[in-house]
DNA sequence: TTGAAAGCGCTAACAA
DNA sequence: TTGTTAGCGCTTTCAA
């Protein structure tokens, strides 16, 4: 590879100058005359010359680069549309922002080698972090060493952080004033993982529709089904042990996944969707649409999030005001077959 | 943060022997005492210091990086179970094997970004390349360059390529001669597009099995689907304005998602699937399962393919013995509900 | 077993 | 308008 010391030998000029030539913008303080350019950038052409991104890394410190770190990186296979969303966002972003993205996973359980401060590394000038767990070590570290970090779908504990969320408290309420207007009033919940920040406050939101609509709450009701598919058929495999009078008429998942496990339950119980138990799941993932009956599902908007959190990290490396740190986007409700509302107006 | 120079000078030893004993590995000249050691690694400890990923690239010439080209960034939201098993399965490797990895895409309509080199730079080791169009310019300019570069989903136009592939015309071969087993003779093919390189083999499987089994080929059976739902969907639409005698009595579609389309289509006529016509897919998706009637598959081993390619990517890297540069992995068929397979099995 | 020092390719301050 | 030069933080050769 031909070094910026062969082009300027051969164009008979001095390395600085074809810096300066062939960086362009930056903070030069030399001026190039356009004969002296010319003949700069047709040497380059020759040799192929193309500028070594770490040696000009090394000098300014800068990388061009930003980090993308999910939970983990089984997070893809399962069949989860909101880590295609993400990355599809992201990267299309930081594309056209002219950055690149290195793509990282918090190996292991959980976020302990991330913790561990590997992330945060010169070759990335920041860092995007997917659901980290509450209370993430990385975030404060990142704050600390102040290493621009930019959290997703995530409940900031306190105004420092910067990050991009959906609010699930609206969501979970949203979801159960919907069952509730559909006149049920035995309406169960299907929980999420307790680690994961998003499983608290759509719990909350059901429990305050569920207040506000004078219901009392039974914790009966509630069931942990894990955002997973087994968790949810297994929660529902125990609401229908219960006596047929304390069925739940409705349901209210915690993810797409575990409303479809829980349905698969209602079916092979020989029950119908929504007659005799109605459904609405959260994400509003491709899937929501092909099952059977269709899923009705709090639809969260992942791709401007994504888009959000990655302008905001590219704003806040280049030491931009950052108007709003804490930005939650308004999520909404995809309305099919299996909440029974479509049956009505028709 | 804390250099090299400050540990080196805080535990009263030389930079050199702070390398030695914080690198390990690698072709050290040096052996450092146990006490200098032990006093070095407290005292990066104490100083928190970390080893400057670009500062050692920059002299080593490795970044212990690999790239994942993708053919454009909107490869991902087309709910493409495709994208996400590479991604997962990159990643995965990657990450097993401690290496990182970086997101690209070809931005624009193709590799015209890509083609002009600017992926190859040092800070990555090497490329995979997802999908390359055929005769992309980059595998050649990664060729002459010396460059390590492996092709994922991709037929080597010849043998100095390293690539993973699937056997599509085997895809094509298999599908279609399940067909003709169930007794059908007038299969239409809904084909990919020409520039993706899967489209041809799987074409000509079809061809061949259909040859094989003393069936004229039907020109007007073949329509352009390109891999896109619509354009399943208008296929179909096309081919059942033909007189009644005329309609397929089957259809090879080269991806699941044309011919989620054309069922569509199908089943608006008030068709039945597989009575009236009989599916088969491409891709074995999650879609697939979820499909009404559930569809009749070819499965590629995606994640395996991915496994491959990252773990040959990283043997070539080393400078490896490569025993096999163009693996192809076997395809099989899931049976399921569209095809008719199974009514007759009962 | 250790240290000094050259240099990876580049940027940017400074001098001319 | 241009050239010289001092590093960026690290690895590695060579000499001690």
């Amino acid at each position: 590879m031909a070094t910026i010391r062969d082009v300027a030998k051969r164009a008979g000029a001095s390395v600085s100058a074809v810096s300066a030539v062939l960086n362009g913008g930056g903070t030069q303080s030399i001026r190039v005359g356009a004969e002296t350019s010319a003949r700069i950038r047709d040497v380059a052409r020759q040799l192929g010359y193309r500028t070594n991104p770490v040696a000009r890394s090394l000098v300014t410190g800068r990388s061009g680069a930003m980090g993308l770190v999910f939970p983990y990186s089984s997070a893809f296979i399962e069949d989860n549309t909101f880590s295609t969303s993400v990355i599809s966002s992201v990267l299309t972003t930081a594309v056209n922002h002219r950055w690149n993205l290195m793509l990282h996973t918090a190996t292991g359980d959980d976020w302990n080698a991330a913790d561990s401060g590997e992330l945060i590394d010169p070759r990335v000038d920041g860092l995007l972090l997917v659901m980290p767990t509450p209370h993430s070590p990385l975030i404060s570290r990142c704050l600390r060493e102040r290493f621009p970090c930019v959290a997703l779908v995530y409940a900031p504990e306190n105004d420092e952080i910067y990050a991009v969320n959906s609010n699930d408290h609206a969501g979970g309420y949203m979801a159960t004033r919907h069952l509730i207007q559909l006149g049920h009033r035995r309406i169960a919940h299907l929980e999420g993982t307790p680690t994961v920040a998003t499983s608290a406050p759509r719990r909350q939101g059901y429990r305050d529709a569920l207040e506000e609509a004078g219901i009392e709450i039974d914790p009966s009701l509630i069931h942990r089904a894990d955002f997973v598919r087994h968790g949810g058929y297994d929660a529902m495999k125990t609401l229908l042990e219960r006596p047929t009078s304390q069925w739940p008429t409705a349901v209210f998942a915690s993810n797409d996944l575990s409303a479809e496990g829980a349905i698969e339950a209602v079916l092979e119980s020989g029950l119908r969707i929504p007659q005799d138990i109605a459904f609405v799941g959260y994400d509003d993932s491709w899937r929501a649409a092909l099952l059977n009956p269709p899923l009705t599902s709090i639809k969260m908007p992942i791709y401007e999030m994504g888009v959000q959190a990655t302008e905001m990290l590219i704003a806040l490396i280049a030491s931009k005001e950052i108007t709003q740190r804490q930005p939650v986007l308004p999520i909404s409700l995809s309305v099919r077959e299996s909440c029974g509302a479509q049956a009505l107006r028709s």
